[in-house]
RNA sequence: GGUUCCGUAGCUCAACUGGAUAGAGCAACUGCCUUCUAAGCAGUAGGUUUCGCGUUCGAGCCGCGACGGGACCA
């Protein structure tokens, strides 16, 4: 081998070949990282048309719980991993503001409501709303136990119930824009709205365009006549609209009903090429549910039978369900873990922790809230998301969320004790320039110490796998791996030494190199990172 | 009936797209705070990767078939 070679050496096991790249090379690449920032990323094929995330889209009727949750912090973080690699990215949240389920509140806060507000109650909005769908159900059940008690059978009552006749004449007024409805609409959204806004703040995310359904819900008709004259759909009998999917291993798909209202699949079909129109996006990534699959496989081949190019880049970013102990969790029966509740014991949960361990009996109340804030929540988002979307979770509420271990606290606890190290060093006077003294090139760095160099510089490959598969599990766990690596070598290894202050400065520089990482790949998670806990 | 996702230690999860002796955390047990933060570190124990067959130098990963769990489409 030439001397100039990147190789040292390289020797043959079990029919791999070993290559041991030279001590010097990981030396200046560091050096090149430690005094010029972040390397810059390899990326393969950085778009130039923006990528769009749709997340969250919530239903107006109700409060986010633990599914949505999931949902929002991978949208979330999805968006940011895609930002960090290079990409163009678009945040954008479908609203479902309209439909049975939202009437179905507006009725039951008409009966029962007594004119309650969120003023009025003292309750959050969203919550408020919730509580007549709820309340809904419970008049429902017992005027088809009612029916039935009359001799109607089951389905009949089902149908027959005086409520739910008067919530799907609320629908036909409110297609018809019936001003007084209307009205009442707004007002019952704007409070979902006020809700959600404090609930999407708390947890730290946001979004760069909000869609309406309201507004949305219309579209999609023309494509659906398109489709017709091109003949890749076909009409029955009864006027209704479909398409053919047997050729590709599907069924026979309804696209338009009968009188010529929409389903789910006509306004998707229009949304999708109004976006389109809008963006010229190259990836529409949609976060939603395992469940809807089989919608989204229509969604992108009637996008193809009909000739649009960009079908394929059509993406569902397929997550599956939140499981209780005691089942699934359904919020018409109330039985669901609301997503404001289990942040706000998550925070309690660090509160208490924190105050055990009384490290920082000195804060102010202010400063110490952010704490707890940072801590209960990045403990609840590292332990959603760093399991693979398409695993199903099952969520104990009893048996709270860890703060040992592998959890977003470890890794939050390692970033503070390597600030707190970097402080100590900074006030000897020998190591306080550490940031602009060069690396030694014949510097004997050990095994932990490279080990962490080497998992250091490769943040930029991790970034861009994650960002290829969508995956912020791929970055959680890199942290992960990166925190318990720097605590092996900080165990074994003395940071600050008066007496040897050109190894010192050489673990200060890795150390801040590591604080860094772990502060910016815990961002790409949504999560923040404290100076002390 | 059809399609699809999942099955790895008691529990929760990894395994770099088919590579070397399948790795972590929790729970259990044992050590380490007079030294830079013990929300930490070190160690013990825990596995026929649900089962069977196949593909090949090599399979947790690919194929076929069971079994179990979820979801969706008739």
């Amino acid at each position: 081998m030439e001397s100039s070679a990147p190789v040292s050496s390289f020797n043959v096991v079990k029919g791999f070949l070993n290559l041991v790249v030279k001590r010097e090379l990981w030396l200046s690449t560091f050096q090149t990282f430690s005094s010029s920032g972040y390397p810059v990323l390899p990326l393969n094929n950085p778009s130039e048309k923006p990528l769009l995330v749709e997340y969250s889209s919530p239903n107006t009727n109700k409060p986010l719980h633990l599914g949505h949750l999931r949902n929002i912090l991978l949208g979330y973080s999805v968006a940011e991993i895609l930002k960090a690699a290079g990409h163009p990215v678009k945040k954008v949240n479908l609203v479902n503001d309209r439909g049975i389920h939202i009437c179905k509140s507006m009725i039951a806060w008409l009966k029962a409501g007594n004119g309650e507000t969120p003023e009025s109650s003292g309750m959050k909005g969203d919550h408020l709303v919730g509580k007549y769908y709820v309340e809904f159900d419970k008049i429902y059940k017992s005027e088809i136990a009612a029916l039935v008690e009359k001799g109607q059978p089951e389905d009949d009552a089902k149908k027959n119930a005086p409520i739910m006749l008067e919530a799907q004449e609320m629908l036909r007024k409110w297609e018809a824009n019936d001003a007084e409805t209307i009205k009442l609409w707004e007002t019952m959204n704007s409070w979902v709205y006020a809700g959600f806004n404090s609930t999407y703040a708390l947890m730290g995310v946001d979004f760069d365009k909000m869609y309406y359904e309201s507004q949305t819900y219309l579209l999609g008709k023309e494509i659906v006549q398109e489709g017709l004259d091109k003949g890749v759909f076909y009409k029955k009998d009864d006027g209704s609209v479909w398409v053919d999917l047997t050729g590709d291993g599907l069924d026979h798909k309804l696209l338009l009903r009968g009188d010529g209202t929409s389903v789910y699949l006509t306004q998707d079909l229009g949304t999708a090429r109004l976006r389109y129109q809008e963006t010229g996006f190259s990836k529409l990534i949609y976060v939603v549910g395992n469940e809807q699959d089989y919608h989204f496989k229509v969604l992108k081949l009637a996008m193809k039978k009909l000739g649009y190019e960009w079908w394929n880049d059509l993406f569902h970013l397929s997550y599956a369900m939140v499981d209780l102990p005691s089942g699934k969790m359904k919020s018409r029966e109330g039985t669901v873990v609301d997503a404001d509740d289990l942040m706000n014991e998550m925070i309690t949960e660090a509160s208490t922790i924190t105050k055990e361990l009384g490290k920082i009996d000195d804060f102010d109340s202010d400063e110490a809230n952010r704490l707890y804030k940072m801590l209960g929540l990045g403990a609840l988002k590292y332990y959603i998301l760093k399991v693979d979307p398409e695993k199903r979770m099952l969520f104990n509420p009893a048996e709270s969320i860890d703060f040992n271990g592998n959890t977003g606290p470890f890794i939050q606890y390692t970033y503070a004790r390597i600030r707190s190290v970097i402080r100590k060093g900074a006030t000897i006077e020998s190591m306080a320039g550490y940031k602009t003294t060069a690396i030694d090139v014949n510097f004997a760095f050990n095994e932990k110490e490279y080990g962490l160099m080497k998992m250091i510089l490769s943040y930029p490959y991790e970034l861009e796998t994650a960002a290829e598969k969508f995956s912020p599990a791929i970055m959680a766990i890199y942290a992960f791996e990166l925190a318990k690596n720097y605590n092996q070598f900080y165990h074994e290894n003395p940071i600050v030494d008066k007496a040897d202050v050109n190894t010192s400065i050489f673990r200060l520089k890795l150390s801040e190199a590591c604080a860094d990482i772990l502060s910016k790949t815990l961002a790409l998670l949504g999560m923040q990172v404290p100076e002390r806990m």
